[in-house]
DNA sequence: GCCAAATTTAACCTTTTGGTTGAAAGTTTG
DNA sequence: CAAACTTTCAACCAAAAGGTTAAATTTGGC
């Protein structure tokens, strides 16, 4: 399936998941996405259209300002294709939030 | 995580998430995996060392002849990863046999 | 010891990726 | 209308990805 190229390959990078988990607490404009990254304005919006390629968010325009939404329909083939490999056992909440806190120090934020 | 770097980009390509798919029936050895590819033996080589860079396979030489085992723990982190978009409902295992055929059919295989 | 088999390495090529800067386009507001 | 703001586009660059072929390496069998 051509799309899990495109989210896999949009996943790969911190950057983009950084964004994604910015956007899971709110839409944001591009702006405000870019604020936190040490990096041009050009740049985070061509994460932003890998992005939206991919379906895991959507963009529109309201006025000169063009606002990112999470969709996280297109994460779910994704996740579908992992579970063919259902061997993992239920996600363990404490680990789960351990790993969150983990992310969001590490990473490009 | 950096991990996750890894496993996306590896998971993002079809040749790779293909050789998982064959590697989730049995073992194989390298030139077994290469054989129904369109593709050198060589560029075969290349994507097990990705995948076993990622962790998501390991490799066995046994002889002459290097074997090829999955390692789904590496998959692991990528679908706790995912689970932090947790609005995905629990996969429903008839799309999901449905979703394996498709993948099976359009593939590098 | 020599030949064949299994796999990797090396050198190379083309395309993609992720970044830059600067200009352009569309929108709002003074 | 003009100036300011938000975002993208264009041109460019370096590095990485994905492939090739040919040579090298390692191992097994006669």
């Amino acid at each position: 399936m051509a799309q899990l190229d495109t989210v896999f390959a949009a996943l790969s990078d911190p950057t983009r998941r950084t964004i994604l988990q910015m956007l899971l607490e709110d839409d944001m404009a591009v702006t405000d996405v870019a604020h936190p990254f040490e990096m041009s304005l050009a740049a985070i919006s061509k994460h932003l259209s890998v992005l939206t390629a991919a379906g895991l968010i959507s963009q529109e325009k309201r006025g000169r300002v063009k606002w990112c939404k999470l969709e996280p329909d297109a994460l779910r083939d994704a996740s579908i294709w992992m579970q063919s490999f259902g061997q993992f056992e239920a996600v363990n909440l404490d680990a789960f939030e351990a790993y969150l806190a983990r992310e969001f120090d590490g990473d490009g934020a």
